[in-house]
DNA sequence: CAGAATCCGGTTCGATACTG
DNA sequence: CAGTATCGAACCGGATTCTG
């Protein structure tokens, strides 16, 4: 959970990518970046390329009350605040992984089908 | 596939059971629809409940852009018009179960977080 | 029967600025 | 650092009415 989370991870998941969605738009990625152990806001916002504060701290409350994942503030200065994923949060993943396999299986299929979909109509 | 469809058959399904859902709000449930084999436009209609001719159309048609299924007119008075899963459609059920199993394992879990969430709050 | 046309409201999402 | 506050745009999804 040391790890620093790649700021890129999820380039290959545009929007568009994702037939099968958990939630609302942010969920699913929030949480394969607490998959690996806790953490801090920032740490979230960076791979979720431009999400605003706003709209995470939406995500993030809405998620820590269907007992997704907690959060822990610290008393601090600066403070630091820890999200991590409970046990239902994690059971997600099973879903999650069942759809990432259908988009790797199926989604250029899908997308080839959307853009000739033009060459036959009027 | 000659069996009617149970109008009640999403009884059990509002809105707030699908934490995993496929594509928009309908995808999902027009896909287990004609999972049985080719339906009429009322026929689809009936169990969803209340969904607005202008709705499913946009549904179906969009799920027909991206190759889920196929549309088959026949020009009769009175107009029929036959939708049929394809290949692609009907290999969106496996992440489908897997979401659907994920709810019934999980999702009173879920919901009885949700609620008790206004009595930790100031 | 299987839709098309039009209008409309709510939720979601984002941009921007500010704060303990 | 980890948010809050305000504003606004976009995107569904729905109600209603009409038609070949």
């Amino acid at each position: 959970m040391a790890e620093p989370l790649d700021p890129d991870m999820f380039a290959g998941c545009p929007p568009v990518a994702a037939p099968v969605r958990i939630g609302d738009k942010w969920t699913a990625k929030i949480i394969r970046c607490l998959e690996s152990g806790a953490r801090r806001f920032t740490e979230i916002q960076a791979p979720l390329r431009g999400i605003t504060p706003k709209v995470l701290t939406e995500s993030l409350r809405a998620m820590e009350r269907d007992g997704l994942l907690t959060r822990t503030p610290y008393e601090e200065i600066p403070p630091r605040v820890e999200y991590e994923l409970t046990d239902l949060g994690r059971s997600l993943l099973e879903p999650m992984n069942a759809g990432c396999e259908w988009s790797r299986k199926h989604l250029a299929e899908l997308m080839h089908a959307r853009e000739t979909w033009h060459a036959a109509t009027p």
